[in-house]
DNA sequence: CGCAAGATTGATTTTGATCAACGGCAGTGG
DNA sequence: CCACTGCCGTTGATCAAAATCAATCTTGCG
């Protein structure tokens, strides 16, 4: 399944049937670690995620952190209708994003309404991870929820060599999002890969041995 | 365990009281487990919880339940841009909602763009719930959990007699919600009342006795 | 009353967090 | 070139929290 909104492509597609002219996307790069500033100007904006992966940070009174969701490549953020109320924007690796002002975004899926209905499919996929997410983080065991993880990875990351996962985030951060501690995390990556459900050279690079026991692991036996 | 078939046999049941177009919203009732069959009727629709509670169930292969997410009183359902192929939509309690036509829904809009205006207002709630909720489960303690659902209560249901705060859901709902065993549960409000942070005779009126050491735990201390 | 469903409490087991040590690797600087 | 350092990931030992198993209590209801 694709949930791509592939504005630059659209952006250069009909450049002679717009009377005024599209202004390109304006490419920005942040460094990992980089927060986002949530103030009015921002708030007019929309960012496309070209390459990295931004997360939404949350801290516990006593520093514990959790990742609550994870904007991967393609994916939508519209800050004119986001929360910018609950947690914190954070490039979670090397991020590159599409810039978008928000009228001119709007423009844009005035003259191709498909445009919008591809927003409206990313904001409802957005819903679905999230409802996934709270059932992953819910009842499941460590390992069940990595399988959930790799899953995930999988249906919203371009593959790597010979097909296999990015897992494109770093431990700690996966740790974060799945609600575990970072030493549970491995070992759950070592169990895995003890039994023979997945394998890795690379600690970022995981292929599916056994997809089906894999699954089931994943749903819960 | 009720299901629901087709919507449109109450749609009818007041023909009279409907000149030309749809005035007044069509009230239905739900006894508690009632699920809602996903059809193409349904996906026009627009639910308005009036009474009671709906929750998404979601359930693992092995017959472990959550609750991933909850639509409480003047809550908004609308099937059309909602996602509804993740968990089953299910009544937690006796349901009353008020049922529009998705036109008619966005005629009324028109009409009243207060309607409007909440019905986006409830979308980004329903989103801030959700990340919320995945810091709920991620990292905290059962008994930072329960502090954090009473909060949540709170904020999303009108008060009791008194002040008393509403939890309106049974004990293994909350728990199916929260990440928790009933019995876990049950023991975070034992605890919580054993050191008066909160005080209650009904299992579902609580009262707050000490809201900042609350607020604390909630947080994470 | 007798029963069923919901809620609580107690005893035990399991899981994941915590504490601690170690290995690999990239960047830095003598 | 190699030692040093910091970051990241892994593994082992112990501990604490929640799940599980089991029993009991409460309440509403035919």
């Amino acid at each position: 399944m694709t949930q791509v909104t592939n504005l630059q492509d659209y952006a250069n597609l009909h450049p002679a049937t717009r009377p005024h002219a599209v202004r390109k996307p304006v490419y920005k790069s942040f460094k990992p670690d980089t927060e986002f500033e949530i103030d009015d100007f921002l708030k007019s904006q929309v960012f496309v995620v070209s390459a990295g992966a931004i997360g939404r940070r949350h801290m516990l009174g006593d520093g514990r952190e959790t990742i609550s969701s994870v904007y991967f490549e393609n994916e939508v953020l519209d800050f004119r209708i986001m929360d910018t109320a609950t947690g914190t924007l954070v490039c979670l690796l090397p991020v590159t994003v599409r810039v978008y002002d928000g009228d001119e975004f709007d423009r844009l899926k005035i003259e191709k309404p498909e445009l919008g209905a591809r927003q409206l499919a990313n904001m409802i996929n957005q819903h679905r991870y999230a409802a996934r997410h709270c059932v992953d983080l819910a009842r499941k065991s460590a390992v069940e929820k990595l399988a959930s993880f790799i899953f995930e990875c999988r249906s919203r990351l371009p593959a790597g060599r010979d097909g296999a996962i990015c897992l494109t985030l770093k431990r700690s951060d996966i740790a974060d999002y799945m609600g575990l501690r970072i030493e549970t995390l491995s070992r759950a990556f070592s169990k895995l890969k003890r039994e023979r459900l997945i394998d890795y050279s690379e600690v970022d690079e995981v292929a599916i041995l056994n997809e089906p026991a894999l699954r089931q692991i994943a749903n819960g036996r």
